[in-house]
DNA sequence: CCTGATGGAAAGACAGGTCTGTTCACTTGA
DNA sequence: TCAAGTGAACAGACCTGTCTTTCCATCAGG
């Protein structure tokens, strides 16, 4: 929960040919944990977690299965390992774009809704795994929805960092606005499998900010 | 498309003792086929759909298999018939609280985020059932997504209806954006168990309405 | 009033398949 | 040598969907 500090660290992106993908699956797979890992992701994100099976992510991964349960406890551990994994890899991805930006706090936030077109207009979009596997398991397994906690954390708090820098009245009250834009930008898009609902969210984001000093 | 006149009527609400209740699963169910809609939706919502079995589903309704299976040619065609079912009443419900506000569209656009609030404070709030169902089914079952679809195409039409009152410049734009701010207010409450996102979004959406005229 | 037909639903067995998870003998590469 | 992985079989539960039998309420004809 104090976790934005202690998050990946930004990647150094000079460092690398390109910025790290979004998405876990596509990430090469070393090991056979990362290969059941990045299958698994895979598969859960686009056919969902319940109807997908084990002897289908073995099929995919190409491993056995014993090996997977030498690596994972059970379905339910491997589900919130993918999570983990994929949260992680988004974040860093994420992050990392956002740290490339300068400028005002103000632009700094309005940029959010540039990468989450980017993440929109990615042909795998499938929405955010941690919304999907809420809506999934709406009242069972609480490791998930503490997953998902942890996830949106981040983002609220760089958002409430932000809204300090932009030294807006209640901080708290604006990054929570913000997060309900980017919740609101990531279901919309799915639903009409249209990006551009990033920046209608953008508009309403830019009116907003702008409306919160309008003695600046 | 054109659905919004076309819905279901706006309820008379003082011909009845109280409104409509939002919830289908509430509704007391005559028929069998109404019992085990019920009984369906309720499981579908609080458990999942695909982690839902037939079996549990008639025991919560006290009804027969074979008597499920004349009703409904397939699980799925009983999922449809749920989010039709679900998605009717809803409206019902919520139309119906925003046709007894009176006052400027802006205002009308507002309340719609104390109706989601009294929607998001049930002990029974799950969430939008067609979110979770799209986030469940993210390729699979295209009859699902089209009765998304339909189900957000109503509410699209009632703003984009409000912002033309409202003399905006691209009222479909503002539409668009409120929309966001809805779907957003439904993620962020569900996740978070806390129904007062709506009116941090009612926050957002309050800034950014006064922002599209300043010159009002 | 009584009798018998009809049709919807209950109860539950059943088929055929899939699911998760276990086990074990064998292989491979460091 | 030895740890990790493979392939395959297996158990037991659960899944959807079908089918048969029994029950019961309603209604028609007498």
């Amino acid at each position: 929960m104090t976790a934005f500090d202690a998050r990946d660290p930004a990647p150094a992106i000079s460092d690398t040919e390109s910025a790290p993908d979004w998405n876990f699956a596509r990430h090469a797979p070393a090991t056979a944990r990362d290969k059941i890992l990045s299958a698994a992701s895979h598969l859960f994100c686009h056919n969902g977690f319940s109807a997908t099976g084990i002897d289908t992510i073995i099929a995919r991964a190409g491993t056995a299965k014993a090996t997977l349960y030498n690596h994972f406890a059970s379905k339910d551990a491997l589900i919130e390992a993918v999570l983990e994994a994929e949260g992680a890899a988004w974040r860093r991805w994420f992050f990392g774009r956002l740290g490339q930006v300068r400028g005002r706090p103000e632009d700094r936030v309005l940029a959010v809704f540039d990468v989450l077109r980017d993440w929109f207009a990615d042909e795998n979009y499938f929405g955010c795994p941690f919304i999907n596997a809420v809506a999934e398991f709406e009242t069972g397994n609480p490791a998930i929805r503490a997953a998902a906690d942890v996830h949106k954390a981040h983002l609220f708090t760089w958002l409430k960092a932000a809204a300090i820098e932009m030294q807006v009245d209640r901080p708290e009250d604006v990054a929570r606005g913000i997060v309900v834009l980017v919740d609101g930008a990531i279901v919309a898009a799915q639903h009409a499998r249209n990006p551009e609902f990033a920046l209608d969210a953008k508009g309403v984001a830019a009116v907003y900010l702008a409306g919160l000093r309008p003695a600046r």
